[in-house]
DNA sequence: ACATCCTATGAATAACAATTCATATGAAAT
DNA sequence: ATTTCATATGAATTGTTATTCATAGGATGT
């Protein structure tokens, strides 16, 4: 099942998980246990995550002996993720945008 | 509850009802029931949505006699739903995908 | 004040996605 | 071929979000 539509695409950004991992291979690619480290999160979470990144084209992959080393797709992530900043920035921090 | 965070604001886009009520508004502004006859959808499932969009400042109110008509923050989704597209173009359809 | 139209809201339920846990697969080394 | 390390996967469960239904509230006209 591949990323079908729009709102699957968005999905991935949706979920703190998923955005996390994002925002942690925005400087540099990691690989499954980095990242599962890093976030202190249980492998097999870290996986399932991953594979629906990647199932969008967010994420790509690379075999590095037993290693997958997960990489951003910068190309489309950063434009969205700044424009979604600039939008916080103008219309929920001048309000204090709290729960 | 604001809008208080990335996820929260993608929340938005990851929802066939929302989504759909972004893309009708992309034309002109409009009130709930012409939005819920334009969708096929009842008054209220489009109203309890157009609470979380506007959470969040993706859409506007403005009162208009009895009806309070809705629209776009262009200027911050036009731009994002573009870039989404651009995404789509290069990575899925090539691809076919489908679910 | 009352009736009507339009929209919002709360609570219950239904639908869906995320997480967990156990286990399978795959690559490399011995 | 077997062991080890790294990752993926399936199924069950949990958690979250969406939808529905009934009703309340707000604006306008009479």
């Amino acid at each position: 099942m591949k990323c079908s539509s729009y709102e699957d695409f968005f999905k991935n950004f949706a979920n703190k998980t998923k955005f996390l991992i994002i925002m942690h291979l925005k400087n540099r690619k990691m690989s499954v246990n980095e990242l599962a480290a890093a976030m202190n999160e249980e492998q097999s979470k870290i996986s399932h995550s991953l594979s629906k990144l990647t199932k969008c084209n967010i994420l790509t992959v690379e075999q590095k002996g037993k290693q997958r080393i997960y990489s951003l797709n910068k190309d489309t992530v950063i434009p969205i993720i700044q424009l979604v900043e600039k939008h916080v920035e103008k219309y929920c921090d001048k309000q204090g945008c709290h729960k």
